[in-house]
DNA sequence: AAATTACATTACGTTAACGTAAAGTGAAAT
DNA sequence: ATTTCACTTTACGTTAACGTAATGTAATTT
């Protein structure tokens, strides 16, 4: 039974099926501390903010980030009053992730730019007469 | 001692310092089928063209590419001819790592969002009263 | 009552990409 | 002669992020 609507209650069912994730990757989550869902009897019970802080998590890992590193970002939004410190590291790592999606895009590129040239060459091989067996000693 | 400057040949840690990775990632590269350098004696010699598939795995790497798709990709590039699907699937994966990246650039505009607007509240909380005193601070 | 459902805990297994000894070889420098 | 390099092989260790049993229990459903 899924637990009230819009009441702000999950189990842990209705959280994995939500954000597509096994009930182990949530219960992993709790064991590495980056949810604290309380408790009815044995069962996990989540809240909207427990909700919120999934979504964070996993939207961390769709950057790339690590669970320790979501941790961290997460950590901003637990506190009562973040402070300057806090607010730094997270600036910081976001503009970390902002260069490393930058280098891979130049990646990308290099990699499409050799594709290109590559398959130019392999073209123009392939108008060639097909007799010839010396070809491409080099790339 | 460094094999010869121009010669196109070159001993493990000429390599290994020209592309700042490890010995023992060139050795696991080729454990893993991507290298084969010749021998001199029991010493690994690489060519011009050990050295260009290289740079096309640590490209790979860079793009978030496993070293088994990487091996994928430089399959293409040591056959005598290669065909059209191996084409195909070098295209395909191109395509989906650049889904990827567009991807991961969401979920970072969408993070980015998140700070925006949670560091909005967090500064308004600031400018806030800070008790029951309190003058009109100007900004 | 028996079976199914939904959850729990414990705990070992898995994969990728190397790291890190440990021990040995051959050539070169001191 | 001995130390130092540069290199080798063998092989176990490491980390991250879960997967995958195995086993148990409380609450429904049949």
């Amino acid at each position: 039974m899924n637990s009230g609507g819009s009441s702000g209650s999950y189990s842990i069912t209705d959280l994995s099926r939500e954000f597509s994730v096994t009930p182990r990757t949530l219960r992993f989550y709790e064991e590495k501390g980056l949810l604290n869902p309380k408790r009815s009897g044995k069962n996990r019970i989540y809240s909207a903010g427990d909700r919120t802080r999934l979504r964070l998590i996993l939207r961390g890992r769709q950057l790339g980030l690590s669970l320790e590193e979501s941790a961290e970002v997460i950590g901003l939004y637990a506190p009562g009053t973040p402070n300057h410190e806090q607010l730094h590291r997270l600036l910081q790592k976001i503009e970390e992730k902002r260069q490393q999606l930058v280098s891979q895009r130049e990646a990308l590129d290099a990699m499409l730019g050799d594709l290109d040239r590559w398959q130019t060459n392999f073209e123009a091989a392939l108008k060639a007469p097909v007799a010839n067996h010396q070809w491409r000693q080099k790339v």
